[in-house]
DNA sequence: TAGGATTCTTCCGGATTTGGAACCCAGCGG
DNA sequence: CCGCTGGGTTCCAAATCCGGAAGAATCCTA
């Protein structure tokens, strides 16, 4: 599974040329046009670096940057046309960890983002948190789920599938999104093995399997992680 | 204590001027005119963060941060008269951390710092006491530890291991984690050893090493070490 | 230079996870 | 009643992972 990561940019053209780069190196990418929707992707998907620029209308980067950081410690890499110092300076202050003015040259962004994954080992601590639904309750940090009290024994894919349906406890999950974000973009067609899964879930955390409370069918579209 | 930086850099002149504002700033300064002197300290003294030139004659800068990458995973900030963009791919890709062009404003190497330092030392838990687990105990003064009170020869690869694991009780630590603390970021997917090393220290501290009490394996992501 | 400690590579058996395939079931329209 | 569609369930083989063992490579010290 490649690194995600999360450009968060209002420049359309300019964005489709990086995410062709970017993909071309290997890495998943994700795109927010705007600060807002960069937040919430960045709640759900939990990518492992972010690359903000920015000049933006509405929210700039700086406030993205600083809102950011009062969620997660995910690296940032800065990105803008201006070149002044005091810029620079200002946007390491406020937690950014690395800056790269533009005009670049991609192969110098593509050595700074693997340097900056390198250094935090993003993707080695899972980012912390507890989720609660009902009587679910999932620790991302202890990696552990329990139902009423009790600890529940998920394998590694179970977790990673019904931490991705917490997160976005009550939205509609289609399910190429479930499949591209617990087995990767290849997967996305794969809906056999989806339904497996949520199979094995519902033996293991639903009280009555056969009538499921939390985890819901949406006929023809995907699940819904229902939270009461 | 402030943080320590060691310079390696040759021109006795700018390094005058350098370690002026960087004491100003408030940190310890180290200087190492040439790559030798440079790695000798480092081993000596253990220094937070490397600022290293490129241009040197003897050994260069890419060659001290070759073997610097063998021995240690100090942050590096490479420094150089030369903008070409190869030359800043080559040294991230060396195992650097960031690259600062001369001349340069002395703010943004400042943040730069700054930002590198935050990054690294902001999961560095306290690296001397004494921790305690069940019978086990690990001294990182004394760099000794007992089990039920009788002492245990480790290896210097056993202990760094288990100190990260007991400084991290309960927590689920991925291989990727240990593996980039152990034995740096390029060995990130070095599973064999690993297991080794896991399979040694329970020999030398679990009580019943088919049985582990203390070192649980979380099957598909890594091992916790429960404190209980 | 020899020997010992330490680190690292490779392999194997057994257990777990995974995912492919087939089958069953419910609802729906003809 | 029949076939169709999409979801649920079962079964099982293949892939993966873990613990253990043996031995090679490396470093240190005498």
């Amino acid at each position: 599974m490649p690194p995600t990561l999360l450009v968060i940019d209002d420049d359309r053209e300019f964005v489709e040329l990086l995410r062709k780069r970017l993909e071309g190196a290997g890495y998943q990418v994700r795109i927010a046009l705007d600060g807002e929707t960069g937040l919430r992707i960045l709640e759900t998907e939990r990518p492992d670096l972010v690359i903000l620029d920015i000049m933006m209308p509405e929210m700039d980067g700086w406030e993205v940057c600083r809102r950011i950081r009062q969620i997660s410690t995910v690296p940032i890499l800065m990105l803008t046309a201006k070149g002044m110092t005091t810029d620079v300076v200002y946007g390491l202050e406020l937690g950014a960890d690395d800056y790269v003015t533009k005009p670049f040259q991609a192969d110098v962004l593509l050595a700074r983002i693997r340097a900056l994954l390198r250094r935090t080992s993003a993707r080695a601590l899972p980012e912390q948190g507890v989720y609660r639904c009902g009587e679910i309750v999932l620790d991302l940090d202890q990696h552990t789920v329990t139902v009423a009290g009790r600890p529940v024994q998920l394998t590694p894919l179970e977790f990673r599938l019904l931490s991705i349906m917490m997160r976005n406890a009550g939205r509609l999950l289609p399910h190429r999104y479930l499949l591209t974000q617990v087995w990767g973009p290849e997967y996305a067609d794969d809906i056999d093995n989806l339904k497996l899964y949520i199979h094995y879930l519902r033996q293991k955390i639903e009280p009555d399997p056969r009538h499921p409370r939390y985890i819901l069918t949406e006929w023809g579209i995907g699940y819904r992680f229902q939270c009461d």
